[in-house]
DNA sequence: GCATTTACCTACCAGTCGGCAAGTATTTCG
DNA sequence: CGAAATACTTGCCGACTGGTAGGTAAATGC
C-alpha cells in the first residue's frame, strides 16, 4: 500500500487532531509526546510533524477545533437563552449536551480553566457564551425569575466550573459509588443531579420551572 | 557558611516538601523536575536527592503530608458532623476552612480526583471523611432535615468536586470578573457563593439553617 | 578528639523530548 | 507524460529528564 492520497491525508489530519485532543485531555499537553501521538495513529514521529511541524501547531489546531465547536453551537445557544420563554432547563440542557457530546474538549477545557496551564484566552465565541450567561442571569434576577440573593459573577464562576467538571468527569466512579450500578445508570444519575444542583442554586425556593421573557442578545 | 546542622536540615526537608507540593499543584507532578525543585530551594539536584533519593519518595512524602492534615482535621470534623445539633453550615465551614488553609494540597487533590493522574488511592482518613459525609447526608434525608429528591452519592460527588474546585481556585479571576474588585473581596464573594450553592442544593426550599440530631459515627 | 555519619557537591549516564536535514517514492497537475 | 508538490521515511542533534557513582567537608556521637 502506497502513499496516502490527498483526501486520505485530510482525513488522517483530522484523526491526528482527535487523538491529540484525547491525549491532551487524558494526560495534559505537557505530558503528551509527539512520539506517542505518532504511535497512536500509526505514523513515525516525523510523519506527524509533516502535518503539524511543531507542537505549537497542535495546540493551534485544538484551539481552532474548540472555536469550530463553539461557533457551531452558538446560534442554538443564543436561541435557547433569548427565546421568549427561555427556560433555565433548556439553557442547561443545551450547555450540558454540548459538553457531553465533546467530552475530550470538555476535559481539555477543564484543565485549562482550572489550572490555567497557560494563560486562558477564550475564543471570541467562548466569551460570547460567557456574556450570554451573565446576561441571562442578570435578566432573570431583575425579572424575579431567579433568586436575588447571590452574586451573578461568582455564581457563574462556580456553576460553570461545576458543569464543566460534571460533564468532563462523566460517569466516573468514586469511592462511595456502589459497584452494582451500571455505567449508563451512573451517567444518568450524575446528569440529573448536575441539573438539580444548578436549578436549586438559581431558582427561587419552591419553583419548579422558570420562564423568562426574551430580550435581544448583545452579541 | 558551612554545612547545615541536623535541625536545619530537618527544616529544609519540610521546605522541600512545601515547594514540591506547590509545584505539583501548579504544573502537575509529571511536569515538575527535580532540578526545578532544587533551584527553588537553593540546592543542587543531588542536594534534593539526598533528602528524597527518588521522585517516588517525593510522592510518598506528599501522601504522608495529606494524611497528616486529614488526621489532624478528623476529630474536629467528626465533632461537627455528629454534634447533637449538627448544622450544615458548620460542616461546610469546617471543610472549606480546612481546604482553604491548605490551598496547595487542595489543588493537588483536585488534579488527582479530576484527572486521576495516577490511581487515586485515598488515605484511610480520607475515606473516613467520605463516609462521614455520606452518613451525614443519609441521616439528614431520613430525618427530613435535607431534601429528599436527590441521590446522595451523586450529590456528594458533584458537591465534593465543587467545594474542592472552589477552594482550589480560590480568588482566581475569570473573564467576567470586573477588574475593580479587590482580591480579598473576590475571595470572600466566592466563598459565600460556594456555601450558598451547597446549601441551596441540600436544604429543603425555604430553610435557612438546619439542625440534625446526633448519631454515633461509624468510624 | 577521633571515627562515623551526614549534608551536600561535581561528573556522568542512558533515555526521552522537540525539532532539523535530507532522502525517497508516489500522487497531482499542467 | 514530465515536472512539481506532497506524504512520508530514517538519521541525527542538543536540551533535559530521573538516577548512579564517588567525592569532600562539616557536624555528630562516643
Amino acid at each position: 500500500m502506497g502513499r496516502r492520497t490527498r483526501e486520505e491525508a485530510e482525513a488522517l489530519r483530522e484523526q491526528i487532531i482527535d487523538e491529540t485532543l484525547r491525549q491532551f485531555a487524558d494526560r495534559g499537553a505537557a505530558a503528551t509526546s509527539m512520539g506517542d501521538l505518532a504511535k497512536a495513529v500509526g505514523l513515525s514521529k516525523q510523519g506527524v510533524m509533516h502535518y503539524f511541524p511543531t507542537k505549537q501547531h497542535l495546540h493551534d489546531a485544538i484551539r481552532d477545533r474548540l472555536k469550530e465547536v463553539l461557533d457551531e453551537a452558538l446560534p442554538s445557544m443564543v436561541a435557547a437563552f433569548t427565546a421568549h420563554d427561555a427556560e433555565l432547563d433548556s439553557v442547561l440542557e443545551e450547555f450540558i449536551t454540548l459538553m457531553e457530546r465533546h467530552r475530550n474538549l470538555s476535559r481539555y477545557l477543564l484543565r485549562k480553566v482550572a489550572f490555567s496551564d497557560d494563560e486562558v484566552e477564550f475564543s471570541r465565541s467562548g466569551e460570547a457564551i460567557g456574556s450570554l450567561l451573565v446576561d441571562y442571569i442578570r435578566r432573570g434576577q431583575e425579572e424575579g425569575a431567579l433568586r436575588q440573593d447571590f452574586d451573578p459573577e461568582s455564581a457563574l464562576f462556580h456553576l460553570g466550573l461545576l458543569l464543566l467538571m460534571g460533564t468532563a468527569t462523566g460517569g466516573k466512579r468514586s469511592a462511595t459509588t456502589s459497584p452494582e450500578v451500571s455505567a449508563e445508570q451512573l451517567r444518568l444519575r450524575r446528569h440529573r443531579e448536575l441539573v438539580r444542583i444548578t436549578r436549586a442554586a438559581l431558582l427561587p425556593p419552591g419553583t419548579d420551572v422558570t420562564t423568562l421573557k426574551g430580550r435581544k442578545p448583545t452579541v
